[in-house]
RNA sequence: CGGGGCGUAGCGCAGUUUGGUAGCGCGUUUGGUUCGGGACCAAAAGGUCGUGGGUUCAAAUCCCGUCGCCCCGACCA
């Protein structure tokens, strides 16, 4: 390709939030069409065919069958999994032109087990995998970030299925190690696996694939010590309380205008681990009220507390119809219309400080264990924190970080093939559900978070697996009939070896170098009047890690054995096949 | 869905408070001089001021509606 030739321009500035957004936008990758919808220029293309290319192979290696399901849907085939109803407006409904109801693909379990019904009803036929890439639409709330969150995208999803728990699991481990030599091929082998809650596509085991960046919209809670992962969504809170020997009893207190933590503790000269807060939350349903009590300084997971009663809350927003005194609430001599809830870290607590129920009065000399009923369940509810007990080590080593969720995979167990009643026949003749898996990952996310981890102020630094292109010639001085004539030359033998562009435009070194940065190819390749008088050419790598002089007539050779090099960079990384 | 902001040339923006003939930088085209990290000179092209209505002699500017985009929150396989 020659960039004279190339469609899309390159912009000198541009911002955005985010940096692989900011240099995608700016090198022409992309051009946005509406809020969370993108076109891909040739560049970004090139890219994302080339990670579809990996993810194909790694998927036929684990035995994958490639499919295409339907992107558009009638509704029937959502409403016989029930999910037409439980999901809410992600879901891009419409009506065709006699009135059904249809929808837009967000995920394809549906879909998938339609296909698979009654063409494997016999156990002989087990296991088996489909995947298609594709694109979905899910229609986000709020998009951003570029490709990182969209609505429209193309997606690699894929469906397994199983006769045994113990088969999906062992398959389950395959797909895991597929995972991990697809972020590794793409030049991420630092994405990691994360235990996660799987929200609502059901099941029990799910994992979700980590790009650790600040600007990542998860956050992660990790221990460094003994290699403990877990989305916070998942990730146990591990706050202990030291014991105390002197029990006080609970007392009133006058606290006047003090009514958030910080305050009253200020004042009783205390400090939020040694109180007790109450946090309201309204069920989405019917918003009955729900009383979370906590230690004052955990905060409460939202997303353990929606698991937790089966249904999704919200904060709540008018207090005083539940009985609650703002500010007061404590799980002492509590009149309150609501559910309510202790959260671990109380256990074993003692001395706290808490609500009284009552405008302007506090407890202190709280103790859970003495002044609640024995009866009380403590139900883990609250959010890990950096410097917390790690649940598997037991050091005081736990991190908390950002990162964008590249990629996941779920144990479905039967939830669909239950619901969408399909069935095979064991070896004994019983007709049973089978059991389902599910993998995931977004293509156009993926290149934005390679783009995001390996960048420079320049531009973006393309790993030779993924580049547009493996090889950049620039010829400064096109307009010289010199080195026009060697350029093209070069370009002709390279291309017969390697992906070439060619910047043949007759256009400033500045610029040139510039436009060169923003399009990220490993290998760049300088011929200019200077380098022919010396009848060499300048090669050198997006990365630095290589600057040389090549007589001309080797480069194409020299140019192949430096791609063959980053490869095998990449490749080292990547792990053996389960 | 709640809060805030913005829609003016391909891109980035000024002009709106106080109504009076549409501006700047970058980019583009042409000619010339330069040219190894976004050069310079000269000339030129390019805009229904998001959109509909209203007020007015006169609206980018004031009023009402509407659409779109961005940010914060709610939400999220």
């Amino acid at each position: 390709m020659k960039v004279s030739q190339l469609l899309g321009e390159r912009y000198k500035e541009r911002a955005a939030d985010i940096e692989s957004q900011n240099l995608m936008t700016r090198g022409g990758y992309m051009k946005q069409v509406g809020n969370g919808i993108y076109s891909l220029l040739p560049p970004a293309t090139r890219i994302q065919r080339k990670i579809e290319r990996i993810l194909r192979e790694e998927m036929d290696r684990i035995d994958g069958q490639e499919v295409l399901f339907p992107v558009a849907m009638p509704a029937s085939l959502w409403q016989s999994s029930g999910r037409w109803d439980s999901i809410g407006s992600e879901l891009l409904r419409f009506k065709d032109r006699s009135g059904a109801d249809m929808c837009l693909g967000m995920t394809h379990e549906e879909a998938a087990v339609h296909m698979a019904n009654n063409i494997a009803g016999t156990y002989q036929k087990y296991p088996f995998m489909i995947y298609q890439i594709q694109t979905k639409f899910r229609d986000e709330p709020r998009a951003r970030g570029g490709l990182i969150r969209v609505r429209e995208f193309t997606m690699k999803d894929a469906y397994s299925f199983h006769t045994s728990q113990e088969d999906l699991q062992k398959y389950y481990e395959r797909a895991y190690r597929a995972y991990e030599r697809i972020y590794a091929r793409a030049g991420i082998p630092e994405v990691m696996a994360v235990k996660s809650d799987s929200g609502m596509m059901g099941g029990k085991v799910s994992h979700e694939f980590m790009l650790l960046t600040d600007i990542g919209e998860d956050t992660i809670v990790l221990c460094p010590e003994c290699g403990y992962r877990a989305n916070m969504e998942a990730a146990e809170c591990t706050v202990k309380n030291e014991p105390e020997a002197s029990l006080k009893p609970l007392q009133t207190v006058f606290t006047g205008a003090a009514k958030t933590i910080e305050d009253v503790c200020l004042l009783l000269g205390s400090t939020p681990q040694k109180s007790c807060k109450a946090v309201v939350y309204q069920r989405n349903v019917d918003d009955s009220f729900v009383l979370i009590f906590t230690r004052g300084d955990v905060e409460v997971n939202e997303t353990k507390l929606t698991n937790y009663l089966k249904t999704a809350v919200h904060p709540a927003a008018d207090l005083e119809s539940a009985h609650l005194t703002a500010g007061n609430i404590g799980p002492v001599q509590l009149m309150a219309n609501a559910t309510v809830l202790f959260d671990k870290s109380l256990q074993g607590a003692t001395n706290l400080i808490c609500g009284a129920n009552r405008e302007a009065y506090h407890f202190t000399g709280f103790t859970p264990g003495r002044d609640l009923p024995e009866e009380t369940e403590y139900i883990d509810l609250g959010k890990a924190r950096a410097g917390d007990e790690c649940p598997q080590c037991h050091r005081h080593s736990i991190r908390v970080s950002r990162g964008i969720e590249v990629g996941n995979i779920f144990q479905l167990g039967r939830r669909y093939t239950e619901a969408m009643g399909m069935t095979y026949d064991d070896e004994n003749g019983n007709r049973v559900n089978p059991i389902m898996g599910c993998y995931g990952i977004g293509v156009g996310r993926l290149m934005a978070s390679v783009c995001e981890a390996k960048h420079d102020q320049y531009g973006p630094i393309w790993p030779i697996t993924i580049a547009p292109w493996e090889v950049e010639i620039c010829a400064l001085r096109a307009d010289n009939e010199e080195v026009k004539a060697a350029a093209n030359e070069l370009y002709e033998r390279l291309s017969a070896k390697a992906e070439t562009l060619l910047d043949d435009r007759a256009v400033s070194a500045g610029f040139m170098f510039s436009d060169a940065d923003l399009f990220g190819c490993p290998v760049r390749v300088v011929i200019s009047p200077k380098t022919l008088a010396r009848g060499v050419v300048e090669l050198s790598t997006r990365d630095k890690s290589v600057k040389e002089d090549v007589a001309l007539a080797d480069a194409p050779r020299r140019v192949q054995e430096l791609i063959e090099e980053l490869k095998a960079q990449v490749m080292e990384k990547v792990p053996e096949t389960l």
